[in-house]
DNA sequence: TATCTTATCGACACTATTGTTTATAAATAC
DNA sequence: GTATTTATAAACAATAGTGTCGATAAGATA
């Protein structure tokens, strides 16, 4: 509104990295005000502050925008995860911060349902599975290493211990992502008001994990 | 072929409620063939053998139509494992059957993603919530049921029971939902196999549900 | 039989969204 | 300073999917 500011905002030129970034960034922000459905590139471009075109120019197709969205989601996801697993000296079973993490990136911030969304398109996801699949094998190990302890002094074999923890891991992401989407529904029918259908339910399911 | 087949097959007219039975029953064979996405009544129109305007007569929108197909299936689901509990003497927790049974209609016939899909459109859903809620708490019933069950000897009081029994519904209905949308992906990501991301992990969760 | 209702159809119109093309300007290299 | 690259933009084209309208015919009612 100044005089000064009244210059004409010529164009911005952005590295190809950056322009990504800015793109992903303001999709995110559509995703969480509007759902997937709002996904579309116009307004993701408007508030990014380019134009739609730009978007295609850098990723391709409008698919190829979510695609992308989502896995950037499920990396950072995990290795969020991994984070909080590190972080804290007693992981599992007595905290349950990783567990509580899980849920409120997934269910919390939209992000199971634009996972959710991608999938139901038919979208492969199958970019980056390498490095997704290292992840998992570090978070894998960690909950190998919990259930052990919750054992206490019961000696656990490895194999029944690994299996066990993908089976909890699955359980937990799966959970996660169901609670994303359908959780107030399910919620209203079921009769669990606001707190017990987060806090409540969530601590319950982590104290039974193993 | 046969000379007498080349009669011009004519107009059928059907009752209002034959008619959106039929085109339900398309819609839900259409969904199990290439999933929520594929559910455009044209195609739809196609398989039930009537024009897409005809879909519209019945349903008002398309919009209209996924959601009574959701809210269709949800009630049938319901009803359907009710049948399955009243059946089974032993139900919980010695006998798999009606977790099995969640998971079947939900996962393996893609109502999960049916589901997932309305709901992530923003859908209501509200239709029909009383008849819903009514056959939740009969499931409710019979799993506070089974929570005493379970316990033998020990005495249960009924406040921890039902509130037990809503958390169970809500851990299963949430599992078999995330079950029904991500569970491929997320058993690839972790390292299951087919047999073990559905029948051993169905297995396993029901054995640790009590 | 005559009349009325409405389920069905076919053709068309509308709109939202994606994708294409051509031109321009901002960095970078020489 | 000149040339090259390419990120950005604006206008245009294409498409898919939904919804509308008027006409027709199958039953229902009298």
């Amino acid at each position: 509104m100044t005089a000064t500011a009244a210059t004409k905002p010529k164009r911005i030129r952005r590295s190809p990295a950056e322009a990504r970034a800015l793109i992903l960034k303001a999709a995110q922000t559509r995703l969480k005000a509007v759902g997937p459905e709002g996904l579309q590139i116009k307004e993701i471009a408007a508030i990014a502050g380019v134009t739609h075109s730009t978007i295609l120019h850098h990723f391709g197709s409008a698919e190829d925008l979510r695609v992308a969205l989502a896995e950037n989601m499920v990396e950072k996801l995990l290795d969020d995860i991994l984070r909080v697993m590190d972080a804290g000296e007693t992981v599992f079973p007595e905290d349950h911060s990783v567990l509580f993490r899980v849920f409120e990136v997934l269910t919390d911030d939209g992000n199971a349902r634009l996972l959710a969304w991608t999938m139901l398109r038919g979208a492969d996801l199958r970019a980056g599975e390498d490095t997704l699949m290292a992840l998992f094998d570090k978070i894998h190990a960690g909950v190998v290493q919990a259930i052990k302890a919750a054992a206490g002094d019961m000696v656990v074999k490895d194999e029944v211990a690994e299996r066990q923890a993908r089976f909890i891991i699955y359980l937990v992401a799966t959970t996660a992502v169901g609670d994303g989407i359908a959780g107030p529904y399910l919620a209203r029918l079921i009769g669990l008001d606001e707190t017990e259908a987060t806090k409540d339910f969530r601590d319950w399911f982590a104290a039974r994990l193993f």
